[in-house]
DNA sequence: AATTTGTTTTTTATATAAAAAGAGCAGCCA
DNA sequence: TGGCTGCTCTTTTTATATAAAAAACAAATT
């Protein structure tokens, strides 16, 4: 069944403000409580259910107010909380790129459970997610294969990112001059600037400000399957990169101004001048993680 | 619990080759068996014990023999012979294309489960398998929202296809003549004139050939990321096309045509000419995707 | 009218049972 | 020697039942 911790946590919290308060006094409304704790009203529910066992609180209709003062033996023993899938998705990236894991290795979803202490049904989920993003792939008597961060799928998902960014490249340049994306775009480029102006300190933000930029230059060819191609860019660079520092610095100032002159280039309205400020930019992020992959 | 379809498939399967093979005759090895039929040896003994407590053959000591022929009722029946996942699928596609859904439908896992017999788990991977696909989207509050096989959805679905398809076709026409894939696409091509001759008989396995065909044509540049596409157009015409039956037989034939000129553009070797060739097939396959959706 | 409370429905996560796979080993036979 | 059998036992995967948490709905109160 599933753990109750969310109740704990909250009971405990619950027995924090009470005993702050005096006895007597009456406590708030149920959404009132649910929006400080953070949590539904249903766990409120439960928790006020419980105090009111515990004689820590009376309840008369829709009338509470609190009979005692909590005592250290009313809390009950604690436990964290994260969502769990970003949990378990952050624990297998780490462990994918980590050296536990080498492609071609069969993953044993029993073990990687009790490593990260979840469920296995925890675990097939995000061994079915990540198999959508090409890293995974079912065997056929129904287990998991690594294929991993290998310089063939860099390759494989740098080729389609380029056909997809080309095609809204060519797009994007002939839009009428009063398109919304056209002020989005001037809005990107002074947060670029921004962004170069105190770099040293938000340099850590980049991933974010990269993300952002690619996804508007894509929207101008809306597609849906896009969807799965940034997924997956957006994971990698997000988990890959956090266990490549190296030459952080030198990377981020370099995108940063191909991106600036990337932005000209889709201005000027020239579709070649353009596609080539595309081209240098991509080939120079291929390389860098081509190099951050494979240091030999 | 877990269900024994395949037990179910494998004693069938086993049989079957009992049926072809004559009274007396002894069997191979459990290994040997095993690896006919693509199962563990646990599943051999499981079967193999089942047919002897049906006398259908006796075992004795280790030497296995046919005790009599199989009987049309010896057989399993085939309700759940088929994977769960597949079902719900098949279920699911169904419902999403029938009348009770329309887009833009929240989507009540409880009360799918509830129809199809299975239980919520068996959705939820469901749904999370088609939202890859982009038929569903996830809601803030965790519900799914149906988007549905849209004018919108087919527009960009075939946009993504022709991109893909006319780099493929660009490769494809360089190939080195000896590559593989043109004596590949030479047996490909007497298939389809063998189709043409049988015509009425075989209309219908035609999407198996469409299938095959285009996967040939895209496999000249090998990509991970086409999974999806692929994936997507062939559940898409699968179950899409079972419930739209009309000009059947019109839009199979003059595919197969199309098919035929794509086939002579891509061995002419001239780029042009096999990309117009392709263009014209694309154009007729989404004319004809757009219209069976939108009668009107 | 806006908010609070009581009730029901729906989603999420885990524990669990069964199926299937796999490993190990003594004995047998060609 | 090398492969097969006949066991048994362990491990892993899969499907479901069920509790917890969230959300939605409906009635009641201020």
């Amino acid at each position: 069944m599933k753990t109750n911790a969310l109740f704990k946590r909250s009971y405990n919290q619950a027995l924090d403000m009470l005993a702050g308060a005096q006895v007597g006094a009456p406590l708030p409304s149920e959404p009132a409580m649910a929006a400080a704790l953070g949590i539904s009203r249903t766990t409120v529910r439960a928790v006020l259910a419980a105090l009111a066992t515990h004689k820590i609180i009376t309840i008369d209709g829709r009338f509470k107010q609190q009979s005692r003062l909590p005592k250290r033996s009313d809390y009950l023993a604690d436990a964290d909380l994260e969502p769990l899938a970003d949990m378990v998705e952050r624990k297998f990236m780490a462990w994918l790129v980590g050296p536990d894991c080498s492609p071609g290795h069969t993953i044993n979803g029993l073990d990687l459970a009790r490593q990260f202490g979840v469920s296995t049904s925890a675990i097939r989920d995000c061994l079915n997610k990540f198999s959508h993003f090409g890293l995974l792939e079912r065997q056929s008597n129904g287990r998991w294969r690594t294929l991993g961060l290998t310089v063939d799928f860099v390759a494989e998902l740098f080729d389609m990112r380029e056909l997809i960014e080309f095609r809204a490249v060519a797009r994007f340049v002939a839009l009428p001059k009063d398109d919304p994306l056209w002020s989005d775009l001037s809005i990107l480029e002074e947060e670029h600037h921004a962004f170069l102006a105190d770099f040293d300190r938000r340099n850590r933000e980049f991933s974010d400000l990269d993300h952002r930029f690619h996804k508007l230059v894509d929207s101008a060819v809306p597609n849906r399957f896009l969807g799965n191609i940034q997924g997956v860019m957006s994971v990698i660079f997000h988990y890959h990169y956090q266990w490549n520092k190296k030459d952080e610095v030198d990377r981020n100032h370099r995108a940063l101004n191909e991106h600036l002159a990337y932005i000209d280039g889709l201005k000027s309205g020239n579709p070649h001048k353009a596609r080539d400020a595309c081209q240098a930019h991509l080939h120079t992020a291929r390389s860098t993680m081509l190099a951050s992959i494979n240091p030999g």
